[in-house]
This record gives structure tokens, sequence and C-alpha cells, in this order.
DNA sequence: ACAGCTTGTGCAAACGTTTGAACAAAAGCC
DNA sequence: GGCTTTTGTTCAAACGTTTGCACAAGCTGT
């Protein structure tokens, strides 16, 4: 059906390897019969099949991404298709392919991971973001397999990887709010199995200590990644009987739900509270008011993610095992009021 | 390095066809023999070469999903993030793995297609969304590839294809405004080269049409699928001597834009202006007012197509070429205001 | 007890490449 | 002009599977 290298070299009168010297360029073909055989493969279409390829040469051209689990609520978050993005558009401009894979159950993820590792399906992969003590990561230390984590490890901080500093980056929205005259401030986190969330508190916390501020633990709600958990946290918030005049916002998405759920209950802001989020979304600059975000440059993430790993695959030296990627503080009408004490 | 077929098959002292056979449940196969290969599989770990038995089989169990070009400027909108879930997930549940590509230029698109396709590397495609005479479509017809197409096609009306009915969805969004008592109705739409934009179009006028109201060009402006879009409309809209009280806009992120433009210019929706969008992305739900939107079933758009592009390439009875997933209307604040003439 | 089935297993070819080794022809050297 | 080196090409093995065919052994039924 298909054309292939032994057709080519049929017709070109020449030998299957001479024709596979060509397509790879070997030096030692005449110039004329790599002439002739060009010619040929043009006329036939011929299209290497990258099965038989990989078989011998053990390399796929492929990297992959693992979405961590479950990728159903994942892909509400603007963060992943963001990250996605980029390494996608990286991939694709390098010449890779990319193949995607997840699973609902923690035994499901594991079956898909092995099937891509040990099947030889990729030469790489990327792990998107990551948990406290992530298996996965074992897993492929355990096969020594290339791959490149979206996140921070705290038990292998030697292995691949791209991030941004979330404690800087969460100590500098903090440090922000307090410039503007906040003395009481609030924080809606993430889930606590996420590394994420336990950086970004620690930034909290650190702005508000070397601010001389007391931490106050019934300010301090956790969330998800979900808008109605900002949406929820408001609800608490606003019933205490002392209130934070701002709050640090895990996530843009989750400062939706804290906007909407503070306009129901009648509140403005920022007069009544200010707020500044994270990811810097593109929906977080015309939303009504505006939300004052941490740009985390997250297309970025993901464009040096695949970078990396691409890099590592095939075995280029590697200047940095750690990459960190500078985040910006965008200030929008969220957070502009100044407050007087 | 890794375990093969006839590593397990030494250590248990079989051939390697029966190894291959106890893997692919062959009938006559003793259950004896097959316990005892089965014990050293486990012991070895061993796990099958994708790419030697792709090779043979000339199947991948791997689907191709093409991404509209530029992939850069679409991933902006939560439309494809939600489509993409739907395919990861099914395809995942299926035991298929998900391949991703696209292009920056025409030319390069149609490499990486041609490299998925004639490369032999998936057993079929998903095309994301359509455009007027897509090359894409004739390709995959030429070299009688299977493929399902997300979306519509004019001049391929046969394809197997998912879609939701759009001239119908906009029809009952402009249907909607006309019975809050609107008789000044504007559009704002997408790229003509998109087929959903002239659907939406179609549907908005026929729904003016048989309600006798009579379009004005100058009501209906062309956007993108970005928010910047409906900010720029706004600005347009609002300086017309006449304007409308009512406007359909083509995607919920472009109706951010609008509604960022209306507050900007200090209108109230939906007082001044009442709106509905499409998609029903999450967060319209918790905008400030929330927006009405016509809810196409992305997902399920996403769910629907990987399955139909599974069951084609395994050769299961296709039911049905076309699929439309049904849409419904959700009011929210941004369209709840009587019109009184 | 023998022909004919059935059952279980192995052999070997095939899939489409790549690549080291072999080799013939041409070229370079003194 | 013989010897070595270079250049261009082919041969054949290998990659890890699957699968048609052959075949031996174990059953049937007469």
């Amino acid at each position: 059906m298909a054309i292939t290298i032994v057709d080519v070299a049929k017709k070109a009168g020449v030998s299957p390897s001479t024709v596979s010297r060509v397509l790879s360029n070997h030096p030692r073909i005449s110039p004329a019969t790599a002439a002739k055989v060009r010619e040929v493969l043009k006329e036939l279409g011929y299209h290497p099949n990258i099965m038989a390829k990989s078989l011998v040469s053990k390399t796929t051209n492929t990297i992959g991404l693992i979405l961590p689990r479950p990728a159903e609520e994942l892909f509400q978050n603007l963060f992943f298709s963001e990250v996605i993005r980029g390494i996608v558009t990286q991939s694709a401009r390098t010449g890779y392919d990319l193949m995607m894979t997840t699973g609902t159950t923690e035994r499901e993820e594991l079956e898909a991971v092995t099937r891509l590792v040990k099947g030889r399906r990729v030469d790489g992969v990327i792990l998107l973001y990551s948990r406290q003590s992530d298996p996965l990561i074992s897993f492929m230390l355990e096969h020594g397999f290339p791959f490149v984590l979206i996140g921070r490890s705290e038990e292998f901080p030697d292995i691949l990887s791209v991030d941004n500093d979330n404690v800087q980056a969460a100590y500098d929205a903090t440090r922000h709010l307090i410039a503007q005259g906040h003395k009481r401030i609030g924080f809606v986190s993430g889930p606590p199995n996420l590394i994420v969330s336990g950086d970004r508190m620690k930034g909290y916390l650190q702005a508000l200590k070397d601010a001389g501020i007391e931490a106050r633990p019934e300010w301090i709600v956790e969330g998800d990644f979900l808008q109605e958990s900002g949406y929820r946290a408001m609800s608490f918030f606003m019933c205490l009987p002392e209130r934070p005049t701002a709050i640090v916002v895990i996530d843009d998405v989750v400062a939706f739900g804290v906007l909407r759920g503070l306009t129901e209950l009648g509140y403005k802001v920022p007069d009544d509270l200010s707020l500044v989020g994270f990811n810097n979304i593109s929906l977080s600059e015309l939303s009504t008011p505006p939300i004052s975000s941490i740009d985390i440059g997250i297309y970025q993430i993901g464009y040096t993610a695949s970078q990396t790993l691409i890099r590592a695959v095939k075995g280029e030296a590697m200047p940095q095992k750690r990459v960190i990627i500078p985040h910006r503080l965008i200030v929008r009408e969220s957070s502009l009021v100044q407050v007087k004490n």
C-alpha cells in the first residue's frame, strides 16, 4: 500500500541501504546517486514509516505530557491551557510530536505512564505539576527515564525542572497589599497536597512577618483551584466579626469567584476588600474590576519545559537543572486603593 | 536493556510465538503454559514494545488531534481546553493514546499532518474546527485516512463529524432577546472564514426576519474570538447615533470584552444593553453580571468525536455520519430585563 | 490398530527501517 | 605499476513483534 524504501530503491535502481543513506545525508553518497534517489523519492511521494524507524533507532521523536489526575477538573483552569500551549508550540517548532496522557485513578495513571515509558513510545516526558511525594517522580527515576518536572519537588531537588518562585511571588503580592496600607490581609489557599499551595502560603506568611503583622488563622481558608471555592471563601470571610481589608487569592479563577461572591453580598472591590490573584489569566484584565495578579509566565514555563526535555533527550549539555521563570506583579484596579489607618 | 518477548520465552522455556499468543489470548494455548508464561511475564515486568507491535499490526492505538492554526491564539479561548478535555478523557478511557500536533504556517501544518498520517503514526485523526474549504479535509479524503471533523464542512457533508447546530443556537439566542422585548439587536461576529461565524450569523438574521425585524448592517461587527474584539466592538456600537438595546455575541470570551468595554464607557448591563453569548464557559456564571449563554456541550463534542473516531478505526458500524450535540440556552442576568417599547 | 481430527507448540517469514562490515572501483602515492 | 587509501555501494543482520504453516502428540471412532 504505502511507499517504502524498497519501492524507491527498486525504481531508482539502487539498494535500500543507499536510499536510507540519502535520506540521512550520509557523507559517502555520490551527488549523482543522491540526486537520482531524491527525484524518485519526490515522484513516489515517499514518507518514512516512523514505527520501523523507531524500532531500530530506539528513539521516537515524541515527548509525552502527563496530565495530573483528575484531568477533568484540571482543564477548568486556564493555567493548563496556557502551559500546554507553550509545550505544543515549542515541540512543534522543534519537530517533535507530543503525546498526552492521563488517568482517572492512581492505577490508571501509572498504567498509562508505563505504557508510554516502557512501551518506548516517547523519548521523555513532562510531568505537569507535582504533588507532595509524587509517585511518578520515583517511577521515572527508578527507570532512568528522561523527564522534566513542571513545578518543584521537595524530595528530589536535583531533577530537571521548570518552575517559578512561588514563595517570592506570594511574598510580592502580599507586600504590595501592605504597601497600599493594608494591615488586615487574608489568604485563600489551594489544596494542601499541592506544593504550590504550600509555597504561596509560606510567602504570604513571611511577608506579614517581615512587616511585623501577625497572621490570623481565621483569615486563611483552604480552597481548590475552582471558582466556587473563591465564592465560598467570601461567604465565610465576610461573616467574620473582624474582617480583612485585603486578600491574596491563590489563583485568578478563584479570584473570579471571590469577586462574584462579594458583588452578591453587596461589597465593592477594591473599596471594601482589595485583592490580588495569581497567574494573570487573560480574563483578569477584562473583569469588572480588573484583577491585580502575579504574572507567572505560564506559557514560558511550558515552552521552557519542552525545550529542556528535548535538549535532555538529545543528550545536549544542561546549563542548569532547575530553571526559574521570573514573575511580575501586574497592578490593576482590584488592589488600587490606599488604606488610611 | 528492556525485557522482550524473547527474554520471557527463554525463561519460561517456550518459544516467542507462544508468549505472543498468551499475550493475545490465543485459544489454542494450554492453561498450564499460559499460567507459566504469565508468571514469568509478571516476574520480569514485561511490557510490549509498541513500535514493534505497530510495525507488524499496522495499527498504533493512537489517535491524532490536529489543532487549527494558529494554535497560539486558539488556546486563549476556553473552547479548546474544553474540547480537548473531552477528547483526552474519552481516549484515555478507551486505552487510546492521544497525539497532538499543529503548525504555524499552512506548510508546517500540512507537514505535521503528513508525518502523522503517512508515517503511520496514528490510526485516525480528529480535525478541530473547520475553515471554509479546509485543505486538510481534502487531504484526508484523498488518502482515505479515517478522520472525524469537529465542526461542519459545506463541501463534504458526508464525512464523519460532530457538531452542534450553530444556526439554531444563534436563532434561539436572538429569539430570547426578542422575547424580552428587544427590537434593536446587534451581533458581534467572528472571523468570516470560520464556518461557525457564518452559521451563527445566519441564525441571527433568520430570527430577526421571522420576527419581522429588519437587520441593520451597522449593528453587525466582525471580530475574532479574543476579548479585545468585544471591547472594540463596544467603542463602535455605543458611538452610533442609533444604538441597539441588545446584542448577540459570538463567544463568551468576547462577551467579557464587551462587558468591560461597556463598564468603562459607563453603561450598565443589562439595563443599557442586554447580551447573550455562546459556549457557556465556566467564568460566564461568575462574571459581573453573569452572562447569558448558549451552552454548546463542548466537552460532549470532544468526547463524542473521540468516541466516533475510535469506533471508525476499529471498523465498527457507524449509526450516523453526522452527530449533532444539542445545545441549551442558559439565561442569566445579562439578558434579564424586559424592554418596554 | 489405524485413519482422521483436534490440540498445543515451534519455525520462520514478514513488517520497514538502520548500520556495521564487506567489497569493488577509482584515486593517490612513491 | 604496484600498493595503499579513499569513495561509493551492497549485503545482511538487527530491532521486537505477529502469524501462517508445519508438525508432533493426544484424542476419537470404527
